[in-house]
DNA sequence: TATGAATGAGAGTTCATTCAT
DNA sequence: GATGAATGAACTCTCATTCAT
């Protein structure tokens, strides 16, 4: 057994370490300063990744892999008022941007670093925009929503939070704001529970 | 007359020339090619910029001077209601950044390429904001807006328009949300004129 | 029972998947690409090899065996007449080089990337110009074939050989010609049976 | 004036520094020491040329340039006997191959190396061989060649000098045998002039 | 014996920048 | 003032090779 080191996990800390690079280096981020900071040489990283841009996309996918798919979670399924859940899973995405703000605002300055990968987002917030919709369609059935389209509402729920993400990497000062506007937006549209 | 070139004319071409070329070639934008557009050596370029951050930095100064400073312009002197006044200059402003999509977009993309340039861009837009604020108190005080914190008001506009110039350059898709929700945002705030 | 593979046999195994993508690739060739294909990894060829130059010698050894031991098989010994024996085993030769062509190919290309090539090959053909030699000292001795320089004549008909083998590798198109012209070469300095 | 140096020149400095590290080192070369060879630094040679690929195209076009224009020159259309002149140009393009032979050794080297270089190369020996085929016609108009394909003949005579290249570039104690193998061949085709 | 892991040496290439004219 | 010449630093990527298991 010549195995000593699992292939999945090692991609993963290289990853890591990349994210970690990038967060701090931003623009000055070289296939170097990763390779020293998981203390490995430069060319390791090639049996791990094809090229740069695969550690790229590697990177974008796993994280937004874990980030979209969080308010899935069970611990939202126990709610039954779609407006609350719409409040708590938004305040969830936030928080959970938060505590990823190091990485998150690495995909940022990425964005035009990699071909393709405003694309891959894009797809990958469809199922978040989807979401959104479906709850605010029970919403509006429950008559906890005033009429609207589900469409409209969740594109713009969407791009409000799109908007903390960008905040949060270049003016985190305004975070505060966007929550609030968020908060907000959901509120304005709710009808008050009888 | 061995000078025949205004020197702060010619400072302002290489600069224009450098902002096309980053809105048209964006990561790949380089000194040869700003030096190729306007008509002179690569090395000209040195005679007056320091270097190549010096560029960046003037470029960014004197765009948002243009930028900020239009919201001034007298063509909104003569609107006397304050909510009107604050749907038009927000809207003016989108309009703008539309107009310099490109330009607006080459910054955002090496706000990170350039140290300090976020602050720089801060330190600005607060012209901006103390310019809604006034105006957020004026509306309160004259009975076309619910009382609110005129600087929590301020805030959230600004955070909304910065919203739009991110997407506007990366999800251009998503621009009508968010006209749509700066204008719900100021008359969700407004008081129907009596 | 730890052992179950013949050394020889994987050697000569190894030596075949080199001459294979040799052939196919030319230039691109590595020993990643052999090792795949026969298999193994890459790290396992050391085993067999001490390293890539070893293995160069080692195929160019192998095939030049097999080559200009051919012309001594048993089907020409039945031939009587010097002159047709030179017509046919010249023939074979470069019938054998066409079937062989990649690889041969490959040899003339790699003639300069290992060190003391091409003694190598002038050491073996030296078997082949021997036999040449001894063929035309018999034909003039028995009348078929008008007094000149055995050494001579040896001398242009390896060249000959060796000229098709070049232009079979790099300009095939002209193959035609020196066939043509090691038949006149042989014809001409033949005297017609009576 | 702040020109200082040739362009063209030095491009052909650096051309024939690049033939002689080819010549030399054959596949060992590289742009480094093509540099330290004209004394300048690695990346001033891209200065000159767009990448090592065009170099190589540069030095074959050059170096083909010259060779195969020479056996047009002047001092051979004097001679009317269209049979000497054959054996006369021949004899002056092995001469000159003699001459240029590290050159020469260099092309054969790279001729895999770079793609698309043998086609180059095969159009440009087109002219030699109209102007052997020409050389035939006359002949044998004239009674001093015996009737015979001059298509045929000229590339005979094409194919033998370019083994007469390959010859000296990696077996050269061969020269001689292919210098005579031309000329017989002339003979072996001409009718003794009355 | 076989092989995954890891690496050093080195290749081509880009680009901002300096210098002399 | 303007520019051609030249370069150094840095980057991505390839590949033969060694080592430990």
């Amino acid at each position: 057994m010549p195995k000593k080191i699992d292939h999945g996990k090692r991609k993963i800390e290289i990853m890591y370490a990349a994210l970690e690079v990038y967060a701090q280096e931003g623009k000055n981020a070289n296939l170097s300063l990763i390779a020293t900071r998981c203390g490995l040489s430069r060319t390791t990283i090639y049996q791990y990744f094809k090229d740069e841009s695969d550690l790229y996309h590697y990177a974008v996918k796993h994280t937004t892999d874990l980030a979209f798919e969080s308010f899935n979670s069970e611990k939202w399924q126990a709610l039954t008022d779609p407006v609350e859940k719409l409040l708590k899973t938004t305040e969830s995405i936030m928080d959970m941007a938060d505590s990823y703000e190091k990485q998150v605002g690495n995909f940022l300055k990425t964005l035009d670093r990699v071909e393709g990968l405003t694309d891959m987002i894009k797809h990958r917030t469809a199922k978040l925009n989807l979401f959104f919709s479906r709850l605010a369609r029970q919403a509006i059935k429950e008559g906890r929503m005033r009429k609207c389209s589900s469409k409209d509402f969740a594109d713009k729920l969407e791009v409000l939070l799109e908007s903390y993400l960008f905040h949060m990497v270049y003016f985190p000062q305004n975070k505060g704001e966007i929550r609030e506007l968020v908060a907000d937006f959901i509120k304005s549209n709710a009808i008050a529970a009888s």
